[in-house]
DNA sequence: CTGAAAGCGCTAACAA
DNA sequence: TTGTTAGCGCTTTCAG
C-alpha cells in the first residue's frame, strides 16, 4: 500500500461525508460532529461549541478564543458569540478542555475519614486554599482500608488530577510510590518516617506532642498516668510517636507508664468511651487519661460521665488535634495543636510548586502546641483506705 | 474552493508527516501522535493505550478491548496485552473514556459545610453506598454562600457528573432549575417546600421534628422554654420549619413562646454557645432550650458549664439531627433523628434511576423521631424569690 | 478475532 | 481578526 493510497483512504469518508450532506467543504468537520451520538438513557442536550460557532457564525476556535479570552478578537464578534453562548446555555466541557490541556487544575485529597472534626477541618482548609489559587480539589476518604486507599489513588490518577495530598491511614508506601513514578505529584502531610524513606511533605514533631502532655499533666502532679491509644495496623503510625514521646517523658521523670494504664483505640469516639470504662473502672483508677486523639478524649469524657466522675476533679484528660469542638466540649479540652493552615499552606505551597516544576525543599517539623483548658487540673488529693 | 480542493487540504498534512516519518501509511496515526504534546512543567509521562498497543504488537481498538472486557480476544493477545499494560504502568485515562462514553460514573454532593458532622455524616453515607453501586462522588461544599453555590454547580455541570445531589443551603432555587433545564439530573434532599415548587427529591417532615421537640418538653413539665433558630437567608428554610412546629405545638399547648426566649444562631457551635449564654444571662432562665441542630445544642451545654448551670438539672437541652457525636456529649444528647441511611439510599435510587432515564416518584417525607438520652429532664423545683 | 477509522468537545499553532 | 487543522486518549461501529 503506497503513501497516496493510504492519504486517499483517509480522505474517502470525509468526502463521502461531504456528498452527501451535499454542504460546501468547509463545513465538513461540523456536519460529522454530533452525529451517530449513541443514544444515552438520559436525554442529554448539551451544547457545544461549534453549536455556539454556527449561532454565532463563525468557527469553534473563535468561539474557543473569546470564552477563553485568548488572542485577539473584536468586539463585535465577541459580543455575538457571548450572547450566542448565553442563549444556547452553553456550558463548557471540562473533560475535553482538561484533555487537551492535559491539566485538570484539580488536585486530589486523601484522608482516613471525613467524619472526624480533624480531616474535616483539614478537608475545608485545603479546600479553600486550593480554590484561592485556582484548583479544585476532590476529596476521598480510605475509610482506613488499604485495599480502598490504593484503589483511590489509582481513580485520582485515572482522572489526571494534577497532584495529590495524601494523609496517613488506608495509604500505603508502595501505592504512592508508583504514583510519584509515574510522574504525579503527591505530597505527603504529617506522615510518619520511621526510618522509611518518606517522599517530600510536610511532617509534625508528634513525639515532642505526647511529650507536651506528659509534661503538663506530671506539672499538676499527677502520678498515675493513663493513656488510650491508636495503635491499628492499617492505621497511621504518628499514634506510636505521641505515645513513645509521653512514655518516654515519663520514664524519664521516674514514673513509668504501668501496663494496665494503656488501652487501645481506633480514632472514634467509641473506641475512647470503650477504652476508657475500662481503664475507669480498674480497682486503682488513673487520675489523668492522655488519648492520642481528641475524638477519643470526647470518648473518654463521656466515659467518665456515665461512671459518675467528675473531669477534672476526679480525672484529668487531655487529646490531641485540637479539633473545632475541643473547646467547646463539658469541660473544654486541654489538648494538643496542630496549626492546621500553616500545614496546609505549606503542603499547597509545595504541592502546586511541584505541579509548575520547581522542586521544593520539604520543610522542617511543625511543632505542635499544648492548648490548655478546663479538663485537666491537679489531681484530687488521695482519699483512699490507706488515707486517714 | 471546490470539495476537492478541500479534500486535498485536509490530507496534506497527513501527507507531510508521513513524508517525514518515512512510515508506512498504516501507522500514521500512530506515529502522529504524542507528537508536538506542548512541554508541559511537570514531566507527566503517561502511557496511553496506543503504547500498549505498540509493546504489544496490536492496535489501540484490541488493547480497548481487553481492557473493557468487551469483545472477543483470543487468551493469547489479552494475556500479552494485559502484560504490557501492566510492565508500561498503564492507567487508563478517565477523562478520554468519559468524552467517548458521554459518562462519567461520578455524581455530584453539594452540601453547605462538611464540619457539620450532619453533613460529614451524609457525605460519608453517599459515597459508600454510591461506590458500591459503581459511582464516584465529589463533594463538594458552599460555605453557605450562594455565589460560590452557583459556581460550583456550574462546575460539577461542566466536568459532567451524571447527576448531583443537592442538600440545602448555599443553593438557589433558580441554579438547580439551570441544571435541570439542561438535562443534568438533580436530586433535592432535604429541601424545604414553601409553596415553591422543589424539583423532585426526598424531604423530611421538619414541622413534625420542632413538634415532637416541643412534646417531649412540656411532658417533662417544662414551661419556660427557649430556642435557637438558624434564620439567615442564605441558609436552608428548614430550620424555619422546626421553629414554627415548636412554637406551634408550644401555642396549641397554652404556653406560648416568649419573644426574649428566641435566640438566633448560624448553626455553628459559636453561635450556639454565644446565642445560649445570651438566654441564660436573663434575668429570669429558661429551663429548658431547644436549639435546631445538634452542634448549636452543643454550644449551649459549652455555654451552660461556663455558667455554672448543671444539664439536664438546671437546664433541659434538646438539638436536632443526631450527629454521631450526640451519644457522646456530656451529657448526652436529646435530640431528633433522622434516618441518613434511608434518606441516601431514597435520593441515589431517584438520582440513579433518573441517570438511567427512569422518571421514579418522589417517596413520601420521612418522619422524624425524638431520641431521648440524658440532656432533658424535668425541671428543677421552682425556688425562685417569690417561693418560700 | 483484530484492524481501520471516526468521533467525543476543546485548544492552539499556523495560515490567511 | 478569524479560519483550518491536528491532536488530546479512548470507544465503538464496521470491515475483513
Amino acid at each position: 500500500m503506497s503513501i497516496l493510497s493510504a492519504a486517499l483512504f483517509f480522505t474517502r469518508a470525509h468526502l463521502v461525508a461531504a456528498l452527501l450532506t451535499g454542504c460546501t467543504p468547509l463545513p465538513i468537520l461540523e456536519v460529522s460532529l454530533n452525529r451517530l451520538r449513541t443514544v444515552l438513557p438520559q436525554e442529554t442536550n448539551l451544547t457545544t461549541i461549534y453549536d455556539v460557532a454556527k449561532a454565532a457564525g463563525v468557527t469553534a476556535a473563535t468561539v474557543s478564543y473569546v470564552l477563553s479570552g485568548r488572542g485577539s478578537i473584536s468586539q463585535a464578534t465577541r459580543e455575538k458569540v457571548l450572547k450566542c453562548a448565553h442563549e444556547l446555555g452553553y456550558r463548557p466541557n471540562l473533560l475535553a478542555r482538561s484533555l487537551t490541556k492535559q491539566q485538570t487544575r484539580t488536585i486530589g485529597l486523601v484522608i482516613p475519614h471525613i467524619i472526624n472534626p480533624f480531616y474535616a477541618g483539614i478537608a475545608e482548609t485545603v479546600e479553600r486554599n486550593a480554590y484561592t489559587r485556582g484548583f479544585r480539589t476532590v476529596i476521598t476518604n480510605t475509610y482506613e482500608d488499604e485495599r480502598l486507599g490504593q484503589e483511590l489513588l489509582e481513580d485520582l490518577a485515572a482522572r489526571r488530577v494534577d497532584g495529590i495530598i495524601a494523609l496517613p491511614g488506608g495509604l500505603s508506601l508502595a501505592a504512592i510510590q508508583s504514583m510519584l513514578k509515574s510522574g504525579l505529584p503527591v505530597i505527603c502531610c504529617l506522615w510518619e518516617e520511621e526510618g522509611q524513606n518518606i517522599p517530600s511533605g510536610v511532617g509534625l514533631d508528634f513525639k515532642r506532642g505526647g511529650q507536651l502532655v506528659a509534661r503538663h499533666l506530671l506539672e499538676l502532679g499527677h502520678r498515675r498516668l493513663s493513656i488510650i491509644v491508636d495503635t491499628r495496623p492499617d492505621g497511621s503510625l504518628d499514634h506510636h510517636l505521641r505515645f513513645s514521646g509521653f512514655t518516654e517523658t515519663l520514664q524519664d521523670a521516674g514514673c513509668p507508664l504501668e501496663p494496665q494504664f494503656i488501652a487501645h483505640g481506633d480514632s472514634s469516639l467509641e473506641s475512647g468511651e470503650a477504652a476508657a470504662h475500662q481503664l475507669l473502672t480498674q480497682p486503682e483508677r488513673p487520675t489523668a487519661l492522655f488519648a492520642t486523639n481528641d475524638l477519643m478524649a470526647m470518648g473518654a469524657i463521656s466515659a467518665a460521665w456515665k461512671l459518675g466522675l467528675h473531669v477534672p476533679h476526679d480525672l484529668s484528660v487531655v487529646g490531641f488535634d485540637n479539633i473545632a469542638l475541643s473547646p467547646f466540649m463539658a469541660p473544654p479540652l486541654t489538648t494538643v495543636n496542630v496549626d492546621r493552615d500553616r500545614l496546609v499552606t505549606l503542603a499547597l505551597n509545595l504541592l502546586l510548586g511541584r505541579i509548575e516544576g520547581k522542586q521544593l525543599e520539604t520543610p522542617p517539623l511543625l511543632l505542635p502546641e499544648m492548648v490548655i483548658r478546663s479538663s485537666t487540673a491537679a489531681p484530687a488529693p488521695e482519699r483512699g483506705p490507706a488515707s486517714p
